[in-house]
DNA sequence: GAGTAATTATACATACCGGTATAGTTACTT
DNA sequence: AAGTAACTATACCGGTATGTATAATTACTC
């Protein structure tokens, strides 16, 4: 008794803070590291909740994919309009906005990116989502690279693509020194000729 | 009776058999979803072999990424010498073998930095076998940068790791259609002042 | 004030996890 | 012929996995 909740319908529902405390633990740790039971302890909610509000473990993790990818998609477009400047300069400042990201602290590399090397099989409903959120950043590029008048807007995009790829893991293992402005640099030959 | 293997010395080693089953299944299904239980069965081993010749199942994985590391070092080396050429010439053929790694079938990106999502702590002794790959391979490339004449070959060396790691995820996710050449195209601007 | 939705508390079911124990079997070595 | 290394077979241990069942409690709505 005394302070301690006890029942009823909390100031902070129980649903976010689920998905806040599986969000942290799934990217820290891993998404097979952790068990639900750690997540309903960490948020301070029975398993009966979790499993009112998500329906299963897999359904979970979709959720946590899609708040991540909302949240990410926000910040990206928010710091890439910040800085403003033409379409050549808004494709390098999504390399500036990812060394922000990564400088966030906690850096394990690219939530999506695990998520998919954790769970492998075609039908996981949090493939999907992985793919959603790649499919965007793709198009986000492309879009830019159109717009600076880029001669194949396609192609630029696919290797900007894999220039973020590369700064993620890099970052994340340590194999370069500010992968992320390493990356730009490359990006910059590549944008060159544009508008 | 019949035909099955009973006990004693078999032709083929059962240390063998098992690392050859976990390899299989740890890259392919993910470390953590793969129980000792499984890799006995598939080796037709019992645990107590897997047990005696590996001591742990963390001694296993560090035991399969070892074997993956010695296997993919010869390879590339070989597959570079064979191409021949100048060390710039060198350099981009080491795009020419990734790709080759990677259409070897069942690519499921780069093992070593799946390993280091599956296990994110530091003191497992996985995470040294894969910062050994990543170092050598960075080694490698600023060596042949270094015999190019590149003015910062440690710098180009990990400008090219980016794409190299890049490359590796672009494909494992299918983000673009021939990442590993995709990624070459880059590095031909970067080594395009090189002898 | 009655009803209902959201939640807690607790216990359980079933399966698998990594790892160990004990005993028996085969093949090679000397 | 004896000894030993490499294995098989089988059973077990405690812990943890996802998921479910049942009942009590609280807060808000009408």
């Amino acid at each position: 008794m005394g302070s301690t909740r006890k029942a009823g319908r909390p100031k902070v529902p129980a649903a976010g803070r689920i998905l806040r405390a599986a969000s942290e633990m799934f990217y820290r740790e891993g998404i097979r590291a952790v068990g639900v039971d750690a997540i309903a302890a960490k948020a301070n909610v029975t398993k009966k909740s979790l499993y009112d509000n998500f329906g299963s473990k897999d359904a979970l993790i979709a959720a946590y994919l899609r708040a991540r990818d909302e949240r990410w998609r926000a910040w990206l477009v928010d710091e890439v309009d910040r800085r403003g400047g033409t379409a050549k300069e808004r494709l390098l400042s999504t390399f500036d906005a990812l060394e922000g990201w990564i400088e966030k602290g906690n850096f394990r590399g690219c939530g999506f990116v695990n998520a998919a090397t954790e769970l492998p099989h075609d039908g996981h409903p949090a493939r999907a989502v992985v793919m959603d959120q790649k499919s965007w950043l793709r198009g986000y590029l492309e879009d830019l690279a159109a717009e600076g008048g880029a001669e194949n807007p396609e192609s630029l995009a696919e290797q900007l693509m894999i220039l973020h790829e590369g700064a993620n893991v890099a970052s994340s293992l340590n194999i370069s020194t500010n992968s992320a402005q390493r990356a730009r640099e490359i990006a910059s030959l590549l944008v060159a000729d544009l508008g």
